[in-house]
DNA sequence: ACATTATCGATTATCGAAAATAGGTGTCGG
DNA sequence: CCGACACCTATTTTCGATAATCGATAATGT
């Protein structure tokens, strides 16, 4: 460790080029620039990204096991639209994970942990009072990884942020008429069972939150994720 | 549609050349021909199946997702050697999954499932009778997978497949000095409460059935899972 | 007109070789 | 004896080109 402040970014010369290619496509994916059902033409993003077609392979693959797309041999991939009922399956899984994870996290209960989880909290308030449900949907998820985090098994952090991603980009898009204030009182039940060590507590309260984002999502999915809509839409420049 | 009867055979040529080698490279981890820690070479593995690298490249990617094997940018690929920690964190994730898919068994209590698991738990019985481990723990995955499958979850039964094979791989081993005739009869309640539909209490008893697993885990474990053995071992025939 | 087969364009899957990288080995000066 | 440095080797990563496959459409026979 230095004892230097020292600054952060993005390294200007990257590690290896397949890894470079994953970042841009799934940059390009959250942001919407490549919207579910946009296809991945191996050919074409070699040709825009200026590689050859190994690395761009190689990102698909990783794409792929993430969740963020869906490949066929010799057919191609698109970017996957899950359907509703398969947001609703992963819900129903990660109230699993994360009931587990607040149980490990009381069990452990590390002053750290609560100091974060605090402070997380009242910037999710203060987001609440201004009305910035972005910076609160960001706060959120990192309220729910700090606790995944803090229950030390490792195995339980990869499939949590398996399903993470589903969250992020498709309820917090549909919760948008959510009282907010509402929202964070519920993290305040989880946070006080961590903090009291009641493992059952806070396995419970977390596991109903989650159920609870599932209840919303059941009611305001959006609609046209229900349809098996064909794969289409041309992306970016040619 | 013909009025002809059509008949149906599987595809006569298997599938892309990739997904082949990964197919057998995964035999033989899963057989002990490449024991945790025996280096993948590339270029070696190319020569001895008579392919080029492209598709071994892309098979041992897609081990490392599924978690057999452990990848890093230009030094290589490793078969992977879970810690009894991670043993044990993995044990503790199947635990909730196993207990999710049970409840969610018990509300849907398909007539099928639940002859299929009879059929099984008949099976189990009949292995332990004649002291047969190997055969039942093969009948204990398929009993667990069949719940998981009807529980209609496909991000459920994902999952949970991904972390299925440490236990096969490493916890039936450990586990031969176990008394079959009990660990059947720990089958015996999660079975009987899909069938009377009482969600909690399936729920219950697949968590506790994992849990101790997880216990007979942190006794008998392997030993040597412990220490961390640097990569060694070359494998089969040059 | 119908059903089946041949052909075409687009894209993926595979190949063989070249460039880049990590790790080791030996030399040199101190 | 020890560390810095250049060099060498084994291996991974990337490239450019070729072969295999798919979906659609045109051609053929009945």
């Amino acid at each position: 460790m230095t004892s230097e402040r020292e600054l952060v970014h993005e390294p200007v010369e990257k590690e290896v080029l397949s890894s470079q290619v994953k970042d841009r496509i799934l940059t390009w994916i959250l942001q919407g620039d490549l919207p579910p059902g946009s296809r991945l033409v191996e050919t074409r993003l070699a040709r825009q990204l200026g590689t050859s077609q190994a690395p761009i392979r190689e990102a698909l693959r990783d794409l792929a096991s993430l969740g963020f797309i869906e490949t066929q041999p010799y057919k191609g991939s698109w970017v996957r639209k899950p359907s509703r009922q398969e947001l609703i399956d992963a819900v129903e899984v990660r109230a699993e994970l994360e009931g587990l994870a607040a149980r490990l996290a009381a069990e452990k209960r590390s002053e750290q942990c609560i100091r974060d989880l605090e402070e997380l909290f009242e910037a999710m308030a203060a987001a609440a009072d201004r009305g910035d449900p972005h910076e609160h949907a960001l706060l959120n998820t990192r309220f729910h990884a700090r606790i995944v985090e803090s229950s030390g098994n490792e195995t339980l952090r990869r499939h949590w942020s398996m399903l993470e991603p589903f969250g992020r980009t498709y309820i917090t898009a549909s919760a948008e008429g959510i009282d907010l204030h509402w929202l964070g009182a519920r993290h305040r039940g989880i946070l006080d069972a961590i903090r009291d060590q009641d493992t059952e507590l806070a396995s419970q309260k977390a596991r109903a939150h989650a159920e609870e984002v599932k209840e919303m999502l059941e009611e305001f999915a959006h609609p046209e994720l229900q349809e098996e809509q064909e794969p289409q839409g041309e992306e970016l420049d040619t």
